[in-house]
DNA sequence: CGATTCTTTGAAAACAGTCAATCTGTGTGG
DNA sequence: CCACACAGATTGACTGTTTTCAAAGAATCG
């Protein structure tokens, strides 16, 4: 499994057979079940996790007592509490697979060493952060200024690995529109 | 001018008197009128700066010509474009000044170069980013979960610091609510 | 003061959410 | 292999919220 990751960083960064190496001595690979938790609110997210296989989500619950989808990771996302990572702190969110999922991981400690050690890497997790701030920035944009359709449709344009593998429903969530009202936007849409 | 982000760093950053010289050595002050563009949408942006008086909004133009607000920023925080600093590309936002201010700024060559002459404003840099994530997250988990008056209650504590220094209809814009829905809101509440 | 910007209000229409029922496909256990 | 439970998707009727359009009142600024 560690070949997918290995696959999937060639072209990102110019990384040596030896810096690999290390890369892999210290991973370890977490096979979870679907609707197996990954991470648990309340506990704290000490890793950098990398989607090997299968397909996951982050959520968190709201005041109504109601899952919102913050991120599904599939194959090569990345998938994590930054927030927690960052300070330490008990996560808002819930992890769990969607799907029997491989995640290939590494201790907060062992990665960052790795960051230290390998200034390629280190450069690499910066743009990928750098990209990641853009799609939140875009996704902002979508929440307040499209309508529900538009935002499916934008969901769809951006994401076509991942509409046709998840419940519905759950893009619902995702979009902060009810399930019911996201049926009628397609049907609508299939009429045409 | 400089002695605000001196003062606003010292707290944040272990930085020496001979660094601050440095990076105060490439800094440059900008004065912007009110209504005055620091960037257009087209524009490339390819600098760091940091807001020492004043207040500015940074928004994206929605396809039906409106005004979409995606940030406020007044003194000791920062602004710029993200995605065209990062990528070089045209900045798909505006930014302009909603009060007469003052910005400190650096060339983006000159502020990299900063960065790896200082490891201590480096990682604080780094640690202002994940803040930033953490916020995007936060800002996104309201537009899809809050109800129009939740995300009018999570702004005024969010931002107590913004909500009385710029216009209604600009932070039903940051919201995602038409002003009048928000004014609406606003007078239902006052009514207790 | 006049012009502009900002805020509020009212009424109607559009939109999205809720509740409840039904329909579908999937998978499990008897 | 069938029956059943379960998760997911859809539909209808209703309710409630939000937008839109239009107008009018404040506030601010030159």
């Amino acid at each position: 499994m560690f070949d997918v990751f290995r696959n999937y960083i060639s072209d990102k960064a110019k990384l040596t057979e030896k810096e690999l190496d290390t890369i892999k001595s210290v991973s370890f690979l977490k096979k979870i079940r679907k609707r197996q938790y990954l991470l648990q609110e309340g506990d704290v997210w000490q890793y950098s996790a990398f989607v090997c296989k299968g397909c996951v989500r982050m959520y968190r619950i709201g005041q109504d007592d109601t899952e919102h989808i913050m991120r599904f990771s599939v194959e090569t996302w990345w998938v994590g509490d930054r927030e927690s990572y960052a300070t330490g702190q008990p996560a808002k969110n819930n992890i769990d697979a969607l799907e029997d999922s491989e995640i290939l991981m590494w201790t907060k400690e062992n990665f960052q060493a790795l960051l230290k050690e390998i200034p390629e890497l280190n450069a690499f997790i910066e743009r990928l952060i750098a990209r990641s701030l853009i799609a939140s920035q875009d996704r902002i944009f979508s929440a307040i200024s499209y309508t529900a359709e538009e935002k499916y449709q934008n969901f769809l344009k951006t994401y076509p690995d991942i509409f046709n593998r998840v419940p519905l429903h759950m893009i619902a969530s995702y979009l902060g529109v009810s399930r019911e009202t996201l049926s009628r936007i397609r049907s609508q849409f299939n009429h045409k």
